[in-house]
DNA sequence: TTGCTCCTCACGTCACGTGAGGTGGC
DNA sequence: TTGCTCCTCACGTCACGTGAGGTGGC
C-alpha cells in the first residue's frame, strides 16, 4: 500500500532453475500455508501414501516437502473440494498416462453432474410433498397372467439403481430393435423386498415380448410369473414414489391382504419418452391374496 | 397389465377413516418398504430420538410404526437426500410453528445454493489449474507503515470463513458510510498462521482510513502494524490464491528470508466490485526481513 | 533458555453399513 | 416345525479434527 519497489522478478522462471540448483525444503507448517490445506490434512495424506514429504527426519520424524509437490498437492486440494474420495485421487496421479487420467477426471465430473440432477430433484420433491396435498388415490385390484419377457436380471445397490435403471432398458430397448420384435406391454420391473431393506438385491428390469428373442448381452428371455396385484398409479417423478408407496402399503396392512413376492412397477410415460417429470406414470403393484374373482 | 378391476377406492379417505377406528401396526420392514428407507436408517432414526416407533413391544423388542409416521418418515427422507444433518432435521420436526420450520428449511436451502456456488467454482478452479499454465509472477518488497483502519476481528473457522469475509466487509462499509469517512486504501486482512494450519484463528479484516471513526457494531478502530513485505499480486478467482501464495512461499523460503506475522492480503478488486472472478485482483503479502532499502 | 513447531498416539465425528449370533412370530 | 423377520451388540467406513502429552530446533 504504502511502500516501493524493489524491482520485478519472474518467480516463475527463477524458481524452475532454482529447483534444479537447490532443494527448497519445506517444513509442513510453510507448506500448509502455500497450499491452504490443514497440518493435520497433510499428515493423513502421508499416512495413506498419497502425499509422501520428500524428506522424513529420522530422528525427529520431521516431514519436509519440496517445492516441486507444491503442484501435486494443489491438484488434490482442487479434487478434494470436488469431493473426490482420496483412492480415486491416488488412481489418477498415479495414472500412468493422460488419457487414463482424463477418464478418471471425466468420470469424476460425470458423477457429479448426476449428483447435481439428483439434489435438484430432490428440491422440487421436496417443494412438492410440503406445498401438495397428498393427491387422491386410486387401488384396484388385477390378476396378471404369466408374461414371457426379454430381462436383464441383475443384483443392484440402492446407490447404483438410477443408472442401472437407465443402462438396463437402454439395452432391453436395443436388443428388441435389432431383433425387430415389437414391446408386447410396456417396460417394467421386480422389486424385492431385500431392495428396499438391505439397499442391496437382485432386480429384474423386463419388455413384454409376443416372441421369444434370442439372448444377447445382458439380455434373456424369462418368464414373468403370474399373481395377484394391488395396483395404484403414480403420476409424477420417481423421487415421490415412497408417497404411492405408503398409500398403497397402507391399504395392504389395513385389509391383511398381502403375500410375499416382489414388488412390480410398470413404467407406462418414462424418462424415455419425455424429460417433464410431472408427466411420468408408473405403476405400483403390490402382490396381494386373491379376493374377488372377476367374469 | 392383463387382468380386471375391482374398483376403486379412495384410500385418501379410506385411509383416514380407518386409522382412527384401527391403527394399522406396521412391522419396520414394511414401514421400510413404504417409505424406502433402510431398515438399518430406520433402527438408527430411532436410537437417536428422531423417529420413534410409535410402539416397541416389551419382550421381542420389535419396534412397530403407524400409518401416521409415514409422513414424518417421508419428510425425512427427502431431507437426507439433500444431506441436511439429523439434528437438523429434528428441530425442523421439532419447531414449535411453521414460520421457525420454514426458517429453517430456507437456511438450509441458501446453505445449498452457496454450496453449489462453490462446486462450480472449484469446479473452474480445477479447469484452470490443469488447462492454464502458471501466470508468471511479479514479486515486489515493500516497506508498509503503520496504518489506521477500521476493522473487525474474530475468531474464524475456515468452514465459516467465506460467509464472514463477505459479513466483515458489508458491515465495514456500512460503518463507514455512516460515519461519512472515504476509506484512505483498498480493503485488507490479516490471517495468522494458525489459521492455514489449524483450520480456526483470529482474523482482522479491516478499511484504512484517514480520521478516527468511532466503534459502531463490530467495528472498532485499531492500528495494522507497520511490516516488510515480500508482495505478489494475484489475477482471479479466490480459490486460485494457493497458486499465488505457493509462488510467494517457494520465494521467501528459497531466500531464508521469512520472518513471523500474519500474511495480509489487500483486495484491489473484489466481489463487491464485479461478479466476474477472473477480474478480481487481489495482493498476498508475505512478511520478511527487510532486504534492501529504498530512497 | 524460552516458546514455537513439530511429533505420535488415541479417540471422536457423522450417518449409517456390515456382519455375527441369536430369538420371536406365523 | 421351518424359515423368515426381527433383535442387539460390536466394529467398520471416510477423511480428517480434537486434544493429550511430549520432544526437537532456532
Amino acid at each position: 500500500m504504502i511502500g516501493s519497489t524493489a524491482g520485478p522478478l519472474d518467480t516463475g522462471q527463477r524458481a524452475r532453475s532454482r529447483i534444479a540448483a537447490m532443494q527448497v525444503r519445506l517444513a509442513i507448517g510453510d507448506f500448509s500455508r502455500m497450499t491452504h490445506l490443514s497440518v493435520k490434512a497433510l499428515r493423513h495424506y502421508h499416512d495413506v501414501g498419497l502425499l509422501e514429504p520428500a524428506e522424513v527426519d529420522q530422528d525427529s520424524g520431521y516431514r519436509y516437502y519440496d517445492a516441486s509437490q507444491l503442484r501435486t498437492a494443489q491438484v488434490i486440494r482442487r479434487f478434494r473440494d470436488l469431493d473426490m474420495p482420496l483412492d480415486e485421487i491416488r488412481a489418477m496421479l498415479q495414472a500412468p498416462d493422460v488419457a487414463a487420467r482424463n477418464a478418471i477426471i471425466v468420470a469424476h465430473m460425470r458423477r457429479m453432474e448426476s449428483q447435481l440432477a439428483v439434489t435438484q430433484a430432490a428440491v422440487s420433491s421436496l417443494r412438492s410433498l410440503l406445498e401438495r396435498p397428498p393427491a387422491a388415490m386410486t387401488i384396484e385390484h388385477r390378476s396378471a397372467g404369466e408374461v414371457r419377457a426379454l430381462a436383464i436380471v441383475e443384483r443392484v445397490t440402492a446407490a447404483e439403481f438410477a443408472a442401472w435403471w437407465v443402462g438396463a432398458f437402454t439395452e432391453l430397448d436395443g436388443t428388441l430393435l435389432e431383433a425387430a420384435v415389437p414391446p408386447a406391454g410396456p417396460r417394467g420391473a421386480l422389486y424385492p423386498a431385500e431392495i428396499f431393506q438391505q439397499e442391496v438385491g437382485e432386480l429384474t428390469a423386463f419388455v413384454p415380448v409376443a416372441t421369444p428373442v434370442s439372448a444377447s448381452g445382458r439380455a434373456k428371455m424369462t418368464r414373468i410369473p403370474a399373481a395377484e396385484l394391488a395396483v395404484a398409479v403414480h403420476h409424477g417423478p420417481f423421487g415421490d414414489l415412497d408417497q404411492t408407496y405408503s398409500a398403497l402399503g397402507v391399504y395392504v396392512a389395513e385389509r391383511e391382504i398381502g403375500v410375499d413376492g416382489p414388488i412390480r412397477e410398470h413404467y407406462l410415460v418414462t424418462p424415455f419418452d419425455t424429460s417433464e417429470e410431472s408427466e411420468h406414470v408408473t405403476e405400483v403393484c403390490w402382490p396381494v391374496f386373491q379376493t374377488a374373482t372377476e367374469r
